[in-house]
DNA sequence: GTCTATATCGCGATAGAC
DNA sequence: GTCTATCGCGATATAGAC
């Protein structure tokens, strides 16, 4: 089934825009090219999905990095800079996977599924940062502004594709778009709580039972 | 439709056991009779749960209360008491509720539903502690041992319940019980973050929802 | 790029007067 | 039950030598 409004031809799709002007807003520090910076940013990633942004201290890095406290900032400006850059990579990655699924000619419950999937297996590249925004959003929010203007895109993508399909008849007439993304998405970031990517569960495991638990309770059935 | 093992008459079902021990180990400190520290409590759960447990210190509690900060201490013994407090008040609530649903003579998947309610409710008396336990979870768990043990309680009663409806097909034969469970809690859990009670949405609205979302996922369907 | 040394601040908690 | 006053600690961050 091809998408009813058909915006390939015309690329004038909103919210598609949206995401494209959201991700170009996303600026990549070019000092991040530094590896032994990458190496640092990567660790303070671990340290704070572990104990917390607050719980983690700048020795505690320090330390992990084999390094005094004091060189940090030769690195870094600070140690909010530091969970800023490794949100920048997250929601960069993650703005590219839903522009891939977005551009692809796909019916609205294909959508749905695939975007599941691509935000599930961000657990195998950005693991901590999923667990960061999980256990620290209140914080990260504050202290970084285009987060939330970021999440309120993510969700504008999604209830737009919720309504779409229930238009067409794809998904449940009664649905309520915005409590129904908000169960979605819940689920999805609940994984970065618990999943152990060093045990027996596999990421296409956690993808595949939960496109089932929500397409087949939110799409249209035979009876 | 009745429970197929019938467990009312011999009264020995492990989960509801294991519930009902777990519980009786939750105790409540008999000061919290007085209504001044009552207070203390309720505001400190509100500033806890806009700034985090970490985010929030004993000065902007004090400050809240009309109070210095050195008084606090008459009331309590140190900051993390009145978190185990908040804690103790919305886990005793909360296995009370699943008891009563526990005992009932219901079929699977109405025991499901009553559950996914009781959880959700729990947002009207115990919304601060909700998203506390959301955004601070790894800190409250590693301060006070207790929670985990009764998330693990919790955790059992739902894949036991899970297991027993796919045994007598009333759920979906091919469901992993322990990915549902992750679902529906994160589901619940993340209700903590974004629910308003001053809002248009209401607590039933929230309630019927997920049990339709959740209940037309996981359960066998006639086509 | 890292170390030494330290500034500066805000935190949880305490002791005793009232 | 609250206030005054303060202790002791650990936090982020800085300055300059090497």
């Amino acid at each position: 089934m091809t998408k009813p409004t058909a915006r390939k031809a015309d690329l004038r799709d909103p919210t598609l825009e949206a995401l494209i002007e959201a991700k170009n807003s996303i600026q990549i520090d070019a000092r991040a090219s530094s590896p032994r910076r990458a190496e640092i940013v990567a660790l303070s990633a671990v340290l704070f999905a572990e104990s917390g942004y607050q719980g983690t201290t700048i020795r505690d890095i320090a330390e992990r990095a084999d390094i005094l406290s004091g060189s940090l900032y030769h690195h870094f400006e600070s140690k909010e800079s530091i969970v800023d850059e490794i949100m920048r990579a997250y929601w960069s990655d993650l703005f590219d996977e839903y522009h891939r699924v977005l551009q692809a000619d796909l019916d609205s419950a294909s959508q749905i599924c695939e975007m599941i999937a691509i935000s599930v297996r961000m657990l195998q590249q950005h693991g901590p940062a999923t667990r960061i925004l999980l256990n620290d959003y209140p914080f990260v929010a504050a202290a970084l502004p285009y987060i939330e203007r970021l999440t309120s895109v993510i969700e504008w993508v999604w209830t737009d594709l919720l309504i779409e399909g229930a238009r067409v008849g794809v998904l449940r007439s009664d649905l309520n778009p915005v409590l129904a993304y908000r169960n979605i998405m819940s689920a999805i970031a609940g994984t970065g709580r618990w999943f152990d990517p060093t045990g027996t569960i596999t990421v296409e495991q956690v993808v595949m039972e939960m496109q089932q638990t929500f397409m087949m309770g939110i799409s249209v059935h035979a009876g």
